[in-house]
DNA sequence: ATAATAATGATAATGATTATCACTTTTATG
DNA sequence: CATAAAAGTGATAATCATTATCATTATTAT
């Protein structure tokens, strides 16, 4: 992987917004750095990152995949009022991939658990 | 809800192919008994029939939407080298909504796990 | 310095899904 | 039964997210 000016601010980017942006997200901000820069080129290297294991990608939240920058094994949740998403920590289930090899016989290699729901804020606004 | 021939099709396909099937794929199978039927008819009553809880959408397994007629709680994994859609059963994780509000404050109102890896068929044929 | 290689920007293409709309079925009611 | 309102349909255009293509540019090893 050589090096890009594109590539570490997407990365860089990622890093400063704590909102497990999408693509499209990530391209709108950077244009006022960079204006030149193509939503293709946000595309690939955010595909080249997390093949590369430096970020994550996060999908089944909403129709569209979002990315992270936090490596450890944690969940997520995704208010279906404002669309935020947050953390949800990895020790609520516990040897998930352990409790279906022994229920299943399926040898699980990756899985991902997305929650729903109306988030703190957006029940103090009243939204129910 | 007005009764339609489609409807009732869909629903008895989505119910005999034990596959979790796509929108397209009920559709390849159904031109066969009902020729006229168009795509979009397919999709607008997997919608509706899931907004009504008579079905189940699938959504995080891969690119597409898939359905499930079987309305008890489980979860599923797919394969990463056929596509095959197996069920896995609640147990594997209880009490989860509970775990992610005591540990986040976090109120759920659904969620869905998606399991990923190479299921035995798959293994056998030699598939690592 | 330069040649090979990888990356970029612009944009076309794709795939899944939804919207639109003129026409047809279903169903409730006089 | 007739019929009109409401809901559903088929065909197809539109949309949205994402990927592919390709000529040009930047990076890097020699």
């Amino acid at each position: 992987m050589k090096y890009s000016k594109q590539r570490e601010l997407i990365l860089k980017t990622l890093q400063e917004h704590m909102v497990h942006p999408t693509a499209d997200y990530i391209y709108e901000v950077l244009k006022k750095e960079l204006p030149s820069i193509s939503l293709a080129t946000v595309y690939r290297n955010l595909n080249q990152l997390a093949d590369n294991g430096m970020i994550k990608k996060i999908e089944g939240l909403d129709g569209s995949v979002h990315f992270d920058h936090n490596l450890s094994k944690h969940y997520h949740f995704i208010c279906t009022k404002c669309n935020k998403v947050y953390d949800v920590p990895y020790d609520v289930a516990p040897d998930l991939a352990d409790q279906v090899l022994s229920k299943t016989g399926l040898i699980i290699e990756s899985y991902d658990i997305s929650f729903k729901g109306i988030c703190p804020e957006c029940h103090k606004k009243g939204f129910n």
